[in-house]
Order: C-alpha cells, then structure tokens, then sequence
DNA sequence: GTCATTAATTAACAAATGTTATTTTGTGCC
DNA sequence: GGCACAAAATAACATTTGTTAATTAATGAC
C-alpha cells in the first residue's frame, strides 16, 4: 500500500529500519488533485508533507485579500506551514496543490512526541529544517540583493522548470511584484 | 571566568547539568569591538554565536561590491553563517558587531559530533535553528507582502529599538530600499 | 468544437524608487 | 573646542513599478 513511502526517506541514510517502521506509523501517502486547498491559515497544520510528486504553494493574503505566494515547492521538498511545524500553533499560511501531488504526509506532533526519544528521528527533522531554512536564507538574499529584473533572471537559470510548471500570476508574487510587471520584465528580457 | 555562560543557555530547560559541562567544553566567552568584522566571507565560520550583549549585522556582497544588510541580531539571538553552520561550507556572508558585543561562540563542528550521541544538545541545536527560521520566513513574508513604507511602519512598530540602535546605513539595505529613499519614507511618515 | 471564464499581454498614466550630486548634520579624534 | 570625515537629508531627473483598463490568448467545461 505505502510503496514510495521508503523511496521517500531513502536519502536520509541515518535512518534505520525501525525508525522507518516507526516513520511508517505516523505517516500517510495523500493525493491532492490540482487546485486542491490542502491547509488553510487559522487552523493547524497537523502535518508536514515530503513531495513525492508535484508543486505545492504557499501563500499568505494581505490586509486587502489579495494572494501573496511565498514558497514553491516541489518533489523531495519539505512544506508545512511555520507556524504549526515551529510553534504547535494554528497556521498563517495556505498551501495549495499546483498539480495533481503525491506526498508523505507526517504527523508532526507525533514526530515532536518520538523526536525526544529518538535521536535519529529527531535529526530527520533537524535536516529537514535545515534544508528549509537554507532555502529561505536565499530567498531573503534574493529580495535583498537583486531587482525584480535580476530575480526573474535568477529564476530563469536556476528554477526554469518551476517557470514553466507555476502560472505566472503566482511567479509574480513569488517575485514580489505584479503580474503585469513579470509580463514587462519577460518581453523587456526576450 | 565564564559567569554569563550558563545565564544564556538557561532558557533552554532541557539541558541538564551534565550538558551544560559539555557545551562549557565547546564554547568561549568572547567579545567584539564595535566595527568589527567577526566573520568572513570565503572563510569558514567555525562559531554559532548566542549574544549576550550588542548587535550584530550579517551581510553580503553585491555583484558591484555594494554591502546588503540581510540580519541583526541582538540579545538572545542566536546569529551565524548559513553556508557553515547549515552545510560546513564557507561562508557567503559578513558578520559584523555594530556595538561592543559580548557572545558565547559554540564551536559548530564539535556541537555536530556531540549532537549525534546527545540528544538533547541536538535539541539545542533545532530550538536555535527553529528560532532563526522562524524570523527568517517572517522576513520573506515582510518582502512578499509589503511595500517598502510599510515595511519601514512595521519596523517602527515592532523593532522600535533596532531602530534606535542601527544606523540608518545599514537599514537601508534590511528594508530592500536605498539610503535615499529610507530618508524620505522617513519625512513623509512623520 | 464552442462558449464562458480565466490568464496574460499591452497601453497609458500616476506614484514610487533609483541615481547622482549637493547641502546639512552628526561623530569621532586630536 | 575645532577639524576631518562619515552619515543623513534634500533636490532634480531618469527609470521602474503600480494601477486601471482594454485586448488578446489560453484553458476548461459541456
């Protein structure tokens, strides 16, 4: 039933075959179609999600309403929301399938609970953060360091699959501008 | 010789005193002039630095040489480079004090080895990552959902005191704007 | 395939930021 | 205190982005 659950965590080799059993018992294969809200802000995310297949988005609305995506992620990511994963407390993000997705989902509290007992099972979680967090140092970098031109440049070499995967109305938020600025920067560009 | 050095690991309950042994093992007390640079780019950076007292800036380097400020960190945090404390790389990043600081620096690579038997100083280790992380997703979000003047209102509101204490330089550069345009947010907000 | 809806592009104008240069203010040092 | 240097404010102009609206392209449902 839960083939690519071992695929999944396979490139965590600290793990061994009990903390997989163990891994196993607190967590489910899921399937989102595409379009799917999988978690929504104000409520607690009791799960974070190891990509097998798919892109899954993270946004926050503005005081006006309006979708602000800050995160992409796509297979053998890590996504949660910051919240729930780091505090235990009820979301402030959304995240949305962008394709139909296959995902580990972990039962987060249930890791916290084991991770005190288990030191291996705690370093998955370490590594997994860490990956995360890798990732975000960048992204503040990439707001800090380059213009809106330089950015979707960046992403042009570095993330040209996610740039034909993701619509653009959501790569522009991601690139913290507007839609119709992305649509000058890519002609300005080409 | 190390009074202070328990004081800033206290909030992290969970060590006990035969840890606390440990880490004394692996950490100095030091202390860093105001300006100066603690950390290079280029240079592995063996320390993670929980600050007793003072401010210290991480920045990069522009294409054009240009400095980016992209975090202070004051009492309490813990501050290091990404690249070396994440992957031990070297660094991508400056650490500068902006006051006469007074840190525990944990040596990095020690803290590693030991957090694979220890398991509650690898909980240190994730608390101080989780914290990090936590600031750092705000900041991806305070670029994603706002513009540069309310950028600058949130900053007023809720690090009043960074304010005080940094010098509008450095600034600058933390809210993604120029020096000139902080200058007239400035006189238009007040 | 057609139709309805949404996404993306383009255009025109207002607003904000970046850039460069100058002036004023502030700081540290002797 | 006075001097030298750096930081901050101000001004003028170029550039870019945001905004609103209209047009074209693409997508999905039936």
């Amino acid at each position: 039933m839960k083939e690519g659950f071992v695929e999944a965590f396979k490139r965590f080799s600290f793990l061994t075959l009990p903390d997989l059993v163990t891994l196993f018992g607190l967590s489910t294969l899921k399937s989102f179609e595409k379009g799917e809200i999988i978690s929504e802000a104000g409520i607690y995310c009791e799960h974070a999600f190891l990509i097998r297949k798919g892109i899954i988005r993270t946004y926050v609305l503005t005081s006006e309403g309006e979708e602000r995506t800050i995160r992409l992620a796509k297979e053998k990511d890590f996504t949660s929301c910051g919240a729930s994963f780091l505090h235990g407390e009820p979301a402030t993000e959304y995240l949305q399938a962008l394709e139909d997705c296959k995902v580990v989902a972990v039962n987060t509290q249930k890791l916290q609970e084991i991770s005190k007992e288990n030191i291996r099972i705690l370093r998955l979680a370490h590594e997994g953060i860490k990956e995360a967090f890798a990732e975000t140092i960048k992204r503040v970098e990439f707001f800090t360091v380059l213009n809106p031109e330089q950015r979707y440049k960046l992403l042009l070499d570095e993330s040209a699959e996610l740039l034909q995967r993701v619509p653009q109305k959501y790569l522009a938020s991601y690139l913290g501008i507007t839609t119709v600025s992305l649509s000058r920067i890519r002609s300005r560009v080409s």
